[in-house]
DNA sequence: GAACACTTTATAAATTCTTTATATAAGCTG
DNA sequence: CAGCTTATATAAAGAATTTATAAAGTGTTC
């Protein structure tokens, strides 16, 4: 198994060397932030394995860069905080956090958290893969593979079948489809999704005039199967 | 959202009540086991949505119990236990436990970790079905099945159907259903309607000469069963 | 400026809805 | 119950709408 990221983002120097040596001693490779900008920036850039988050952060607080980085960001987040108040634990656990270790915290502790984090990330049954007979979505990799051939897809391309694939089996309407991927103002251009419908078909259908995946539902929308 | 049944395996009686209490309370199913083998086998019978796991109970370990379950059980198992060591909860977490908490635990925290670990597991929710003989509708998804088969319905075919199902047993009037249907002005169309009823029937009825589902109430309107 | 992705236009094809025609069934009246 | 009237069922033609696809236009990136 190759080395997993993981990224620190603490403003305690002592604490960040102490995560930095107890982790890469234990075969992780460790990338630092000292602020919230810094951290999601870096998340951003280059998204790690999983993040280690400090709740009390200078500039924002843990909680709103915990908020932000979820809507995006589906990898493990650790909390660490000294606050050991009930209230932030429950806070953060409803907001998406993964687990939560409070300062000081016990290194054996957190590197079998840490593993159980990951643990699940890789389980099979946490698998982020969506088939669909011979398809095989990766919403994490936001590959499309067809018998395990890889597609090559547009990023609008990849967003539609992304939400087919996650609605699979329901009528989506156009209106609903355009909201969702072109955003509101757009729900109006249907000719766009006929576009992109007909390039997505020619791509992963055998038959494109004869559909299996992408069905439309004449005068509603389309669905997914 | 359908209740969701957790299990219980502790042997300390008054911990057992505590916790059917805080979980009944909360909305959960609450099933207790006080041994490891009563555990086993409840879990194995009618596999619970997530485990409580006490690590010292009295005939087999927690922690051999914890081995056991995950050679096949897959949802979530927080451990409770009086032993804070740290050991404990390295070995538990790397044995596949999801959570650790420590007692006496605060039941605040508790069922924020009761949710974070459901959360994951229930994200393809599964749409409410309407029933009616060998005929599936969902209301969600905009399908309907016949013995799990999906048909080709037009869009107004599916609304018919759907405002059908959606009063089962009650006659609908000629009037009602072209309003609900086609809009006000469209009331006095009863011709649209016969023509959609008869298509309905083909697709849906074994025998549309003697439907059963959509029966005529003659000089009224109709009745779905 | 070449390559690429998205937007827009044009047109053919497919599907669905409406309307007409006709057959069948049910109900009423003398 | 025959004969008349009204209500319903169904097929099929015609009209309207919706969809598929190619291709041209526009803008962006390297």
């Amino acid at each position: 198994m190759t080395a997993q990221e993981i990224l620190i983002i603490d403003d305690e120097p002592q604490i960040r060397k102490l995560l930095q040596i107890t982790l890469e001693s234990n075969g992780y490779i460790v990338r630092l932030a000292s602020t919230s900008k810094e951290g999601l920036l870096m998340a951003a850039n280059h998204p790690p394995a999983m993040i280690l988050l400090d709740l009390g952060l200078p500039d924002v607080s843990g909680h709103e860069l915990l908020k932000q980085l979820r809507e995006w960001y589906t990898r493990p987040i650790i909390i660490l905080s000294v606050l050991s108040h009930e209230e932030d634990i429950i806070r953060a656990l409803d907001n998406g956090a993964n687990d939560y270790l409070t300062k000081p915290f016990r290194t054996g502790e957190l590197l079998a958290r840490i593993r159980s984090s990951l643990r699940k990330e890789n389980a099979p049954e946490n698998n982020p893969l969506i088939e669909a007979g011979d398809l095989q979505i990766d919403l994490v990799a936001r590959t499309l593979k067809r018998n395990g051939e890889l597609l090559k897809l547009t990023a609008t391309e990849y967003n539609l079948i992304a939400l087919f694939a996650r609605n699979e089996g329901k009528v989506l309407t156009h209106q609903f489809i355009l909201k969702e991927i072109w955003g509101v103002g757009f729900q109006s251009e249907t000719q766009y999704l006929r576009v992109f419908v007909a390039q997505l078909r020619k791509k992963i259908e055998s038959d494109p005039n004869h559909p299996k995946h992408i069905v439309t539902e004449s005068g509603v929308g389309y669905r997914f199967c």
